[in-house]
DNA sequence: ACTAAATGATACCATAATAGTATCATTTGT
DNA sequence: ACAAATGATACTATTATGGTATCATTTAGT
C-alpha cells in the first residue's frame, strides 16, 4: 500500500527545486540534470502541473517553468489530487446498496476517519515545507 | 488513492459476517449467497486467510471456514498486510541514493509520521467492530 | 528568414497490480 | 460409491503505473 505514487513524487520534487532557485524560470534540462528524472516523464508532469494551475510556462527559447502560486499555497494534497485522483478508500464499502448492512458500515465509518485524517495532515502540507 | 483493495474489503466482510454467525463452520456457499461475491474470488482469500492463520478450514462433506481468532484479535492491518503487503509510501522519498538531499527528506519524515497515524488506527480496529 | 531551444499535444508501449476464472485433486460424511 | 466441501495451481482480463516517441508550435538570437 502506497500513499504517493511516482509521479507524485516527481513533481514534489520538481517544484521544490523551482521553489529553492532564485531564477524564476526553470528549464526540463535543468530538471533532469539536478533531479536524475526520465526527461519525457518529467515533462508530461510538468505540462500537467502546467494544465493544472500550479506552474506558468513560456515556451521557445529560453522558455520554461515558474511557480504560478507561492510554495505556501501548493499544498501535497492538491498534487496528490492532480496524480492520483480523490482520496477514497474502497467504494464497495461504502455502496449502500451492495453492502446494505449496519455493521460494515460501523467500519466505513471508521475507515473514513482515517481517510479523513491522512486528508487533513497532507492538506497541512505544502511545498514550503522543503524549503 | 485507495487505501483498501477489493480483496482485503472481501476478506473484512466475510469475517465479519463468521464472527456474527453462532454457527462455527461457515461455507462458502454460503457467504457467497448472503454477500453476493464472486465464488471462486472468495474461495481465493478464504484459502489465503487460512494459510495466514486467520481461519481453520474442514475440508469434506460438512466442512467449511472458522475463525482461529477471537474476532478481537483479527487486526484490520493485519489483513491489509495479508493482501496489500506493508504499508510504504514511495521508496523514492525513502532512497537516499536517488534522493539525497536534506530538504526532501524533511518531506519524507512527515509523509513517514502519516504513514505511522495510518498504520496505528487502523492497528486500533478489529473484526470485532463489526459485531 | 533561419535556426536552435524550448514547451504543447498526443499517441503509443511495457510492466505490474488488481480482480478475477477454471480445473483438477483431495478429503470426508452419509 | 457419491456428493459436498476445501486445496492447489494455473490461467486470464482489465486497469494503473511508469514510462517513450513524435511531431507541432513558439520564441530568442543571429
Amino acid at each position: 500500500m502506497k500513499l504517493i505514487t511516482r509521479d507524485t513524487d516527481y513533481a514534489i520534487r520538481a517544484l521544490g527545486y523551482i521553489a529553492g532557485r532564485k531564477e524564476k524560470i526553470i528549464t526540463v534540462s535543468e530538471l533532469v540534470r539536478v533531479l536524475k528524472m526520465p526527461r519525457p516523464f518529467l515533462r508530461k508532469i510538468l505540462q500537467i502541473l502546467h494544465k493544472n494551475g500550479i506552474l506558468n510556462s513560456y515556451r521557445g527559447l529560453g522558455g520554461g517553468f515558474s511557480l504560478k502560486k507561492t510554495p505556501k499555497e501548493i499544498l501535497i494534497i492538491d498534487l496528490i489530487k492532480i496524480f492520483q485522483g480523490p482520496l477514497s478508500i474502497n467504494e464497495c464499502v461504502f455502496r449502500k446498496k451492495i453492502c446494505p448492512n449496519r455493521k460494515t458500515c460501523l467500519l466505513s465509518k471508521k475507515i473514513n476517519q482515517i481517510e479523513k485524517s491522512v486528508y487533513t495532515q497532507f492538506k497541512g502540507m505544502s511545498i514550503a515545507d522543503l524549503a
